[in-house]
RNA sequence: GCGAGGGUAGCCAAGACUGGUCAAAGGCGACAGACUCAAGAUCUGUUCCAGAAGUGGUCCCGGGGUUCAAAUCCUCGCCCUCGCACCA
C-alpha cells in the first residue's frame, strides 16, 4: 500500500500544471468560455486565509466548468494603488516600533525590514510572495497574465488613464467641493493611515448658530440645530481669550481655533481684536429663531477644542446644560464673582420643546435625576444620558406646539428644515469637525478642511444609476438574496472623490497634481485580463488612447492603429479577439464588504464604458471568515495567513476546510478539528482508490441500488456547483456518498461489483476534484488515465441508471433494521431469534385504495369501506378491515403528496428481505426468520403477525 | 434610526420560498461496541425526556394568530451580525 503524502504530491501537480500551461488559456472559437475572477488582493501583507476563501470559490467554480468542457480564464493580479503602502514604508524609514513589531510578527527577517522603507519594494517583495501561496494553494491560475497596478506599470497606468479620459468625456468626472480630514501643520489629508488616533472618524456638520451682541455675534456651534427652541442662555468660558474676527464682512466672537478652522472652510476670516469671556460674562444676546434676549453664563467646562468655544444651552433636552445650570444656581459665590443676578439665575427654568414616546416634558432633567448626576465631572455617566437623551428624542420625538411652523414635525425631519431655514435667514452657517478626535502621526490634532478643486466620479448621477440597475436585473448573484443589498447600495451611493493628492497610483490624465484614488482604478480592469498577456509585451510608450478604443470600444480598424502607433497589427488583432471571446466576465466573487463599493463602482464603470452586450455576467459573494468561531481581524491579533495554513495543512485540506466552511452570505468558519479529520480521511480516499479490492462480476439487486443513488449523487452535486453552494455540494458528493458506499460494501460482505467499484472510484475522485485537486490528480494517474483530471469531463448523471424500486426497497430493509434495532433497545433483549410478518395482500390492497383516495382527496371511512364491501374477496371481512383501515386513514391524512407517491408504489417485501436475510442475521447475530402474516403455520408466540401492514412488517423478537 | 441577513439540539449547521414520514439532514464533539497487546486510526451504534415492542411526551428566541396540520405562513416583541462610505 502506498501512503499519499500531500507534500510531494501538492508540489509535483502544481509544477506539472505550470509546465504544460494547464491553465493558461487563449481564445478558442470552437469551444464555450467561462471567465472568472475575484479581487486583485491589496499588496501590503501576505495572503490571509480571508483572502484564500474568497479565492477559492471562484477556483473551484472555474474547475467544475472547466470539466464541464469550458474554455475557462481565471487569471491574477495585485492591487499596489493607494496609501497605505506609503504610509507603511514611511514609517519603517522612520523607524517606528509598532511598525517594525509588526513586519516581524508577519514573518519578515529583521535585517530584510530596512529594505521597506522604500514603497516600491512592497509592490516588488509582496505581489511575488503573493504568487507562490495562490501557486501552492492549487489556485488553476493563468500566470500569463497577471499585472500590478500604478504607474510602477506603465502599460497598466495607460490604461487607467485612458478610463478616466473616456469617463470624464461622458461626463461622469466632475470638479466638486468635499470636507476631509486635514492636518494644519502638515497641509495634507489625514487618511485614516496617517493616524495616530481617530480611525474611522469622518468629517462631520455642526450648525453654527449667531447671537447677535451689540452689532457683533457670538458664535455657537451645535449637532442639534431643531432644539434651539428650549435655548435659557449661552455658555461662555470666563478664563478664555476669544477672538474678534471679520468673517465674510460680519464680526465674530468665537476662539482662535475656530477662527483658524474656518480659514479652511472657505470662510473669508481676519481676526481683529481679542475679548476676553469673562468681560461679556452677564450680558444678554438675542437667540436666533426665537428672537428673545438671553443672558450669557460662565462655565469652565467647554472644550475649546471643538466648535467655537461658545456653546448654547437647552437645559430641557442637553444634559450637560441641564447640570451646568443647576450648578450655577447654587452657587452663590460663583454667580457674585461674576456680579451675576441670583434672583433672575434662578427663575431660568428648561423650555419642554420635544414630545418623546416614553419620556416626560424635559428628558434632560429626567435622566439626570434618574441616574443621579450631581456634576460636570461624571463624564462618562453624561456622555451615556447625553446618547440616551438624543437618541430617543431624535428617532421618536415630535416638536412641541412652540415651535413655530415647525410644531408637531418629528424631530428627524425637523433638524434639517430648522437649519435650512436658519442659514436661509442669515441666522446660522455651517462648521465642519471630524466626528472624533483625530490625531495626526505629527501629533497634531487634525481639523476639517473643505477641499474646493476635488474631482468626483458621479455616481449620485440617477440616469446612471437607472443602467446600472438594468445591468443589475441582467445578472446572476450567487447567492440571489444579495441582489436586495446591491439595488439598495446603488441608490444610496452619491458622488465618489475619486482622486488623491498622495499615494501610489495613476495620475489624473488632465490633471496630473490628482493621484487616482484607489477604488476608482480598479473598475474595469477585468477587461485588462483577457489582453494583459500581449499588451505587457509592447512598448509602453506607443500605447495611446486609440489602442483602447480600437481594442475595448471597436473604434478605427487594426491597420489605422497600427500605423498611428507602431504597434504590430497582428498584436492589436490578437488582443481585439481576446477581448470579444472572453468577455463580459461571467463571475466576479467577492467577499461581502465590497457590495458597497467596489462591485457596484465596477457596475457604473462598466455601463458607462461598455455596450451592454460587455455588461457584466455574475456576481459571487461570501461571508468574513471566522476562526474558532472568532471574526478574523488585526484588532483580534488572529489573522492566519494562508501561507501559514498551507505550511501546517497542505493545500488540499486547506481548500477543503474552507470550502465546507459556509456558503452563500454566512461567515464561514475555519475549523482546525475538522482540517485534521478531513486529512486523514483524503489519504483513506488515495488508499482506497489506488488499491487492488476483492470483487466480482456478477450484477445484483444491491448494485442497482448503489448505481441509482450514485447517479442521484451525480445529479444532486452538479445543482449545488451551478449554484456555487460549495458546502452542500461536498456534502453530497463526499461526505453522503461515501456513507452510502459503506453501507454498500455492508450489503455485498465488502465484494463489490468490480464494474461499479470502478466506476465509484473514477465518479466520486472527479467529483473531488475541484476541491481537492492535487490528491485527485494523483490518484487520475495512480488508476492509469490519461492526461489531467483537471482536463477531464465531469461525471453525468444517467436517467436510465436512476432506479426507484431499487431506492424504495433498500429503504424498506433500512427500516426494518431500525425498528428491530429499537425493539431491542427498549427492551433490553438480546435476541435468539427474530421473527419478520408480513403484511397479507387485502391489507396492501386496502393500502393502496386509501392512496388513491387520498390523491383525489376524497379519503375517508365511509368512501373506503364503500370499496371494500364492493370487493367479492374482502366483503367478507368487513370488520378486520374497518379496524385496518381506520389507522390507514388517519396516516394518509396527513401524508404530503410527495409521499403519497412514494408509498403508493409497493416493493416486493418478501423477494427483497429474503434476499437480505443473511444481512439481518449477521447484523443481529441470531436466526431470522421472515413469513407472511397470516401464513397458517407461522411462529407467532405473542401475536404479533395482526399488525403486520405495507411498509411495516410486524416483528416479533425473543 | 435606516438597509440587509440572522436566532434550529453540547457546538457548527441544513430544513423555511412550496405547511404534512420533522424529534428535525450532515459535520464536530461526547459516549458505547468491534478491531488492537495497547494507544491512535478505522468501522458500527447512541447522543431532548420517558419507555420490557417499533411508542408516547415535550421541542426549533418569546407571546398571539391562521390551519385538520406550523421549525416552516401571518402578527407583535426581544436579541445577534454586517453595512451606513471618500478606502483597502
Amino acid at each position: 500500500m502506498t501512503e499519499y503524502d500531500p507534500r510531494k504530491a501538492e508540489e509535483k501537480w502544481q509544477r506539472k500544471w505550470l509546465e504544460d500551461k494547464v491553465f493558461e488559456v487563449r481564445a478558442d472559437d470552437s469551444r464555450p468560455k467561462y471567465f472568472a475572477n475575484t479581487p486583485y488582493p491589496y499588496v501590503n501583507g501576505f495572503l490571509h486565509l480571508g483572502q484564500a476563501v474568497t479565492n477559492l470559490h471562484p477556483e473551484i467554480m472555474s474547475r467544475y466548468k472547466r470539466m464541464k468542457g469550458f474554455n475557462v480564464l481565471f487569471p491574477y493580479a495585485f492591487h499596489c494603488t493607494g496609501m497605505p503602502i506609503v504610509a507603511a514604508a514611511r514609517r519603517i524609514k522612520e523607524g517606528e516600533p509598532r511598525q517594525i513589531e509588526l513586519m516581524k510578527s508577519t514573518g519578515i527577517p529583521e535585517e530584510q525590514i530596512p529594505l521597506f522603507a522604500d514603497e516600491n519594494y512592497w509592490v516588488k517583495y509582496f505581489p511575488a510572495e503573493a504568487r507562490k501561496d495562490i501557486t501552492r494553494f492549487g489556485l488553476c491560475t493563468d500566470w500569463s497574465r497577471t499585472f500590478i497596478t500604478t504607474s510602477a506599470n506603465p502599460h497598466y497606468d495607460k490604461f487607467v488613464r485612458w478610463q478616466f479620459t473616456r469617463l470624464k468625456e461622458l461626463g461622469y468626472v466632475r470638479l466638486g467641493e468635499h470636507p476631509v480630514v486635514w492636518c494644519p501643520k502638515d497641509q495634507t489629508v489625514v487618511g485614516d493611515h496617517d493616524r495616530i488616533s481617530g480611525e474611522g472618524e469622518t468629517p462631520s456638520e455642526f450648525t453654527l448658530l449667531k447671537f447677535e451682541l451689540e452689532g457683533k455675534y457670538l458664535l455657537a456651534a451645535t449637532l442639534r440645530p431643531e432644539t434651539v427652541y428650549g435655548q435659557t442662555n449661552l455658555w461662555l468660558d470666563p478664563e478664555v481669550e476669544y477672538v474678534e474676527a471679520d468673517v465674510d464682512g460680519e464680526t465674530w466672537i468665537i476662539n482662535e481655533q475656530c477662527a483658524e478652522k474656518l480659514k479652511e472652510q472657505k470662510h473669508e476670516v481676519n481676526i481683529i481684536g481679542k475679548v476676553k469671556g469673562r468681560e461679556m460674562i452677564g450680558k444678554s444676546v438675542i437667540a436666533p429663531a426665537i428672537h428673545r434676549p438671553i443672558p450669557i453664563l460662565p462655565t469652565r467646562f467647554i472644550d475649546q477644542g471643538k466648535g467655537t468655544g461658545i456653546v448654547t444651552s437647552v437645559p430641557s433636552d442637553a444634559p450637560d446644560d441641564w447640570v451646568a445650570l443647576k450648578v450655577l444656581q447654587e452657587d452663590k459665590e460663583e454667580c457674585k464673582k461674576y456680579g451675576l443676578n441670583v434672583e433672575e439665575l434662578r427663575a431660568i427654568e428648561p423650555i419642554p420643546i420635544i414630545i418623546t414616546k416614553g419620556w416626560g416634558p424635559l428628558p434632560a432633567v429626567e435622566i439626570v435625576d434618574k441616574m443621579g448626576i450631581k456634576s460636570l465631572e461624571e463624564k462618562e455617566k453624561l456622555l451615556k444620558a447625553k446618547e440616551d437623551v438624543y437618541k430617543a428624542g431624535f428617532y421618536d420625538g415630535i416638536m412641541r406646539e412652540n415651535c413655530d411652523e415647525f410644531s408637531g414635525m418629528p424631530v428627524i425631519r425637523a433638524k434639517d428644515v430648522i437649519k435650512e431655514k436658519m442659514i436661509e435667514e442669515g441666522e446660522a452657517s455651517t462648521l465642519y469637525e471630524p466626528s472624533g478626535d483625530v490625531v495626526c502621526r505629527c501629533l497634531t490634532p487634525s481639523i476639517v478642511k473643505i477641499v474646493s478643486d476635488q474631482w468626483f466620479l458621479a455616481y449620485g448621477d440617477d440616469e446612471w444609476k437607472s443602467q446600472v440597475h438594468e445591468c443589475l436585473d441582467d445578472m446572476t448573484l450567487y447567492p440571489e438574496i444579495s441582489r436586495k443589498q446591491f439595488d439598495y447600495v446603488i441608490d444610496w451611493l452619491t458622488d465618489w472623490a475619486c482622486t488623491h493628492h498622495f499615494g501610489l497610483g495613476t495620475r489624473l490624465p488632465w490633471d496630473e497634481k490628482w493621484v487616482i484614488e484607489s477604488l476608482s482604478d480598479s473598475t474595469i480592469y477585468m477587461a485588462y485580463y483577457t489582453i494583459s498577456h500581449v499588451l505587457q509585451q509592447l512598448d509602453p510608450e506607443k500605447i495611446t488612447d486609440e489602442v483602447f478604443d480600437f481594442l475595448f470600444k471597436n473604434i478605427g480598424t487594426s491597420s489605422e492603429v497600427a500605423a498611428k502607433t507602431g504597434i504590430p497589427e497582428d498584436a492589436l488583432v490578437e488582443m481585439r479577439r481576446e477581448f470579444e471571446y472572453w468577455y463580459p466576465f461571467d463571475l466576479r466573487h467577492s467577499a461581502k464588504d465590497l457590495i458597497q463599493n467596489h462591485l457596484t463602482f465596477a457596475l457604473f464603470s462598466h455601463v458607462a464604458i461598455f455596450d451592454r452586450k460587455y455588461w457584466p455576467r455574475g456576481y459571487g459573494i461570501n461571508g468574513y471568515i471566522t476562526v474558532r468561531e472568532e471574526k478574523m481581524s488585526k484588532s483580534l491579533g488572529n489573522v492566519r495567513t494562508l501561507r501559514d495554513a498551507l505550511n501546517q495543512l497542505g493545500a488540499d485540506v486547506t481548500r477543503i476546510t474552507l470550502a465546507q466552511g459556509g456558503e452563500g452570505l454566512d461567515d464561514p468558519s475555519f475549523d482546525p478539528g475538522f482540517a485534521l479529520t478531513i486529512g486523514r480521511k483524503l489519504k483513506q480516499w488515495y488508499s482506497f482508490a489506488t488499491e487492488k479490492h476483492e470483487t466480482r462480476e456478477e450484477w445484483h439487486p444491491i448494485d442497482s441500488w448503489f448505481r441509482s443513488v450514485m447517479n442521484k449523487s451525480v445529479k444532486e452535486t452538479e445543482e449545488a456547483m451551478e449554484q456555487m453552494n460549495h458546502r452542500t455540494a461536498l456534502k453530497i458528493c463526499y461526505f453522503d456518498l461515501q456513507r452510502e458506499w459503506q453501507w454498500y460494501l455492508r450489503r455485498t460482505s465488502n465484494t463489490p461489483n468490480s464494474k461499479l467499484l470502478e466506476d465509484f472510484v473514477k465518479t466520486e475522485t472527479k467529483l473531488l476534484s475541484p476541491f481537492v485537486p492535487h490528491l485527485c490528480e494523483e490518484i487520475w494517474e495512480a488508476l492509469g488515465k490519461e492526461g489531467y483530471i483537471s482536463r477531464a469531463s465531469y461525471p453525468e448523471s444517467k436517467a436510465e441508471e436512476i432506479d426507484r424500486v431499487a431506492e424504495r426497497s433498500e429503504e424498506f430493509l433500512k427500516s426494518n433494521l431500525e425498528d428491530i434495532r429499537e425493539i431491542l433497545k427498549v427492551t433490553k433483549i438480546v435476541p435468539k431469534k427474530i421473527v419478520l410478518y408480513l403484511s397479507p395482500d387485502w391489507k396492501n390492497k386496502v393500502y393502496l385504495w386509501a392512496i388513491q383516495l387520498a390523491k383525489s382527496q376524497d379519503l375517508s371511512m365511509k368512501t373506503i369501506m364503500e370499496k371494500a364491501s364492493a370487493d367479492d374477496e374482502l366483503k367478507e371481512k368487513t370488520k378486520v378491515i374497518s379496524q385496518f383501515a381506520g389507522k390507514v386513514v388517519k396516516d394518509m391524512q396527513r401524508m404530503s403528496s410527495a409521499n403519497l407517491e412514494k408509498f403508493g408504489n409497493l416493493v416486493d417485501e418478501k423477494g427483497y428481505l429474503s434476499e437480505s436475510v443473511e444481512l439481518l442475521k449477521t447484523q443481529f447475530s441470531c436466526d431470522v426468520e421472515i413469513c407472511d402474516a397470516e401464513d397458517e403455520s407461522r411462529y407467532d408466540p405473542k401475536s404479533k403477525a395482526k399488525f403486520a401492514m405495507p411498509w411495516r412488517p410486524a416483528i416479533f423478537v425473543e
